[in-house]
DNA sequence: CTGAAAGCGCTTACAG
DNA sequence: CTGAAAGCGCTTACAG
């Protein structure tokens, strides 16, 4: 940077190359301008270590270049060894690496947060809101919509408003599952739920339903996805009905608590009991016996929700919703 | 929000409400304004739906209210289920939850999305920066001292310039953990080491070293944090020195790599062969036996870093480097 | 292709 | 306590 206290500025830039501020700006925004003023200007640029004010830049063009994604969960979640996040992150940013966009992640755990980021994102910090695991009618994904701000969500959003999606077959990837311990001859196969007040909990815990249908009587135990509620989901069903065959957890984080929990029993996974997960983390292939597991495409619902954020912001039309498939992974716990 | 297609600003709120755009500034700024004049513009405030325009705010203060926490590390490690990083950012939401400024994290696993995250620190899109897990000397951290920007980093900076650090004692933390290892009555440790262009996995190494002394030659193998990393190093453990009856792992993920080879290889730990990692995750109470391991206080670490940007933002002085302590926690691997 | 000028929506001395 | 006015640093019609 030159001399001084103060970064340069356009002007400084059209002073050093002799040209007027509107040239620079043309320069920096890639418009027509004469190959010699270009050359002057570029030169001027690089001497005084000129960048452009974003702030300046955002109050005439309405664009900041800031895309956010929004995780309205306590950071238990978020923060808890699953893998969600984190490979939804890595699809997101996938997709925006060649865009001029850049990711910005925000956590709305606290009520504090929350009223923050809405005020952000309406006081258009952002170009636009992607919302990532929302819980129950979440009143966020309602205001941001009213505010005018490009939303889209992963999972359907429940409530009056409407706002693109992205999600998985949980239902029928949970039926798949379910429908392979059936057809390994199981025949008491219990579940272990996510929470009911998510898409996921809900669709997975429907496609179990659908698969006993009317062989058994469903055996269900609440769970909310984490580890530690699937060892306590287990605990209960191993003292209510000790004569399950079968486990499918609606994550795979809870199969692995589930898995504790057998083994502190004296109970042989597959032998006893058969185990499948959903999910298909990492860790799946580490357990032992390896997991039999509903595998997502984490990472497409990142690059799915970025490029429907991107069109909306560019004002192109966008699908309400999409769905990708899951795959059922068949490993050594069944 | 009022009908009409735009934004109400200022200047709607000021009209409504009777008074200047000055007064109504003051109120928002929560400046002395008299209580009449403060109620009508609250009213008209909340009557229009009106929300400060940031980019026009951010232009005349010089503050954006956001925060940047730079990740300088491709996908793999931000995104193994290391729970360095998600750690890390509990630590630093906590301590920036009663501030006006917004966490934003930007990840820098790219040429690419490098340049675009010093353009937009330098632009002025963030108040501030923490980089957190540099390699090596990394330019990243020169770049942005030089442009004036404040600037914190987790581990201290290796490199010319002169960057604030949070770390922790991770050269006693693995002497403690060797040392325990040698006054269980192990004679031949080995160890297995994080990537030796960071600080963490230089140190660590030092440790091991310090500890082992004139006791052994050293046995070392080296890995990069991850578990697949300490797999690897295991295997070669334990074809190039079988006599080997314990290890001292740098990370908690590479101990369980290490577990699952020796478990493979017939080994009982820690019969055979003891085992102590180094992180404390989560995960390090579930592993089969349970692990032993160097707990480090990484929220400690997000909490210190944010608070000492928040001082550098704020024009005080801040510590050059802060170093936090670590604990030996005993399980059954050893 | 280029420049002068207006304007984006705020904050902040400066007077009063 | 309050208002008129300048200014933050850009972009963008509008003329030429």
């Amino acid at each position: 940077m030159a001399r001084g206290d103060r970064r340069p500025t356009l002007e400084t830039v059209a002073a050093r190359s002799g040209v007027s501020r509107a040239t620079v700006s043309r320069v920096i925004n890639d418009q027509p301008v004469a190959p010699s003023s270009r050359r002057a200007v570029e030169r001027a640029i690089a001497e005084v270590g000129y960048v452009p004010n974003q702030a300046a830049r955002s109050l005439v063009t309405h664009r900041t270049g800031l895309i956010a994604l929004v995780l309205p969960e306590s950071s238990t979640r978020v923060f808890s060894d699953d893998q969600f996040f984190p490979r939804l992150i890595q699809g997101v940013s996938q997709e925006l690496d060649d865009e001029d966009e850049q990711l910005v992640l925000m956590l709305a755990g606290s009520e504090a947060s929350r009223d923050r980021i809405e005020r952000s994102a309406v006081a258009g910090r952002v170009d636009g809101v992607m919302l990532a695991s929302l819980h129950g009618t979440d009143p966020l994904s309602a205001a941001l919509a009213k505010s005018g701000i490009p939303v889209v969500s992963n999972e359907r959003v429940l409530g009056p408003v409407e706002v693109p999606s992205v999600g998985v077959d949980n239902r029928g990837g949970a039926r798949t599952a379910v429908e392979h311990l059936i057809s390994s001859g199981r025949r008491r196969i219990a579940t272990i739920t996510g929470p009911q007040d998510m898409i996921a909990g809900m669709d997975r815990l429907d496609g179990y339903l659908d698969a006993v249908g009317g062989s058994q009587e469903p055996v269900v135990a609440a769970g909310d996805f984490t580890r530690v509620s699937g060892e306590a989901a287990m605990k209960r069903l191993l003292d209510e009905d000790p004569g399950i065959d079968a486990v499918f957890a609606a994550s795979d984080l809870m199969a692995e608590g589930a898995l504790h929990v057998l083994r502190q029993n004296g109970s042989r996974v597959p032998d006893d009991v058969a185990l499948v997960g959903f999910d298909d983390i990492t860790r799946a292939r580490y357990t032992e016996p390896r997991l039999t597991t509903v595998s997502q495409p984490i990472d497409g619902i990142g690059r799915h929700l970025a490029s429907q954020l991107l069109r909306l912001i560019a004002g192109e039309p966008v699908e309400p919703a999409i769905t990708l498939t899951t795959e059922l992974v068949v490993r050594e716990s069944t």
